[in-house]
DNA sequence: CCTTGGAGTATACGCTCGTTTACTAGCCGC
DNA sequence: GCGGCTAGTAAACGAGCGTATACTCCAAGG
């Protein structure tokens, strides 16, 4: 079975073959897996996408991080919140909500929370992951941010909003948000928070 | 290879031997479809279980419909529109958009146009029935309804709640809505489909 | 009664998936 | 200089998928 053609030609790869630093290359997995989970969806990449990308082999996700799940868990442990976006003046939440909502109409990269949360997954393991983080990273900062005894219920129905943009743009394709739609949308957050 | 343990036990299945109807039988995967697709999302339903649900073989799929693609596109064109709620009294849209809205909160079941809009697929030939399925049946008609010049925007707006919050009961689970919830939608969608 | 066409079936094909295993090869302490 | 730990690799495994094929069997037409 040791029929390699030769063992090390240098001859194409010009790569300055890489250091052997397993930290590195578990960041460089992390960082690969949480654009391509972004892009696609849990269901919809593959271990060897993951692999490819990072440059790395197949195996090591296992080995690194257990299995894809487990993957999956560690890069959204690393999300940011929606607190970013929430903290401030809350006269302009609504306005700020509307904002970034219109952002998400159109631009597809940048890897954030809600992102991977747009895709369903079959997977028992990897519904619960995202439930959690759906409530710990959007509903429940959102909702502490409000007042009134229903403010969880408000909070769910913006996120609600979020998650349907993102889908929407993804199943229709981005479009370039207009002035009358960022004003929509806050006028429709603004309906949305109030008591 | 013929090793049957007894070519026609009739001992268990008591079954009265269904007629041999190609019709009867296409219906019939017709039907499992519509609720499985409606339920889990088109890639998370097997042509095995779609057969199985309606007690018919595996290959009969492909034969009656080309291809499982090919099954979910005839069970989509079954679907019913959302002139059903479109039509009637204007003013009072938003307030039916709304309980619609909120219906979808808390029921799951009813295999519904939306439901298995919600979900994602990788596959470019459903994503496209999906899109087509999406504009004909409810942005278009919801466009249709509305005045003004970016009247399709606000559809889209419109729709996007409804994606989202379908989405937001397939992850969380399902809510059922309070008196404040209906009303919160109905300033939303009031918002939304204003001038 | 026999033939025959088509409904229904069992089974296998080719593929991709996540995961595992047995291996190779580079660096570090002695 | 050289074992030995370990990062990295190649290959395979078993399962599940959509699809295709070759078959069985029933029932109607002659």
């Amino acid at each position: 079975m040791n029929i390699e053609a030769i063992p090390s030609t240098e001859a194409q790869v010009a790569e300055a073959a890489r250091p052997r630093d397993r930290e590195a290359t578990r960041q460089r997995l992390l960082v690969a897996a949480r654009a391509l989970f972004a892009e696609h969806g849990y269901e919809h990449v593959t271990v060897r996408m993951i692999a490819s990308e990072a440059e790395a082999n197949i195996a090591l996700v296992c080995r690194y991080f257990g299995s894809k799940a487990g993957l999956f868990g560690e890069v959204l442990q690393g999300e940011p919140t929606i607190r970013r976006i929430i903290d401030g003046d809350p006269a302009g939440l609504a306005g700020r909500l509307a904002e970034y909502a219109a952002w998400r109409m159109h631009h597809d990269p940048e890897s954030r929370i809600l992102r991977s949360l747009e895709y369903s997954s079959g997977d028992p393991e990897i519904k619960i992951l995202m439930r959690d983080r759906l409530r710990t990273a959007v509903i429940d900062p959102l909702a502490a941010a409000l007042d009134g005894p229903d403010a969880h219920a408000r909070a769910r129905t913006a996120t609600a909003l979020f998650l349907g943009i993102g889908r929407m743009r993804r199943t229709l394709g981005p479009e370039a948000p207009t002035p009358a739609d960022v004003e929509r949308l806050t006028a429709m957050f603004e309906a949305c928070l109030r008591a």
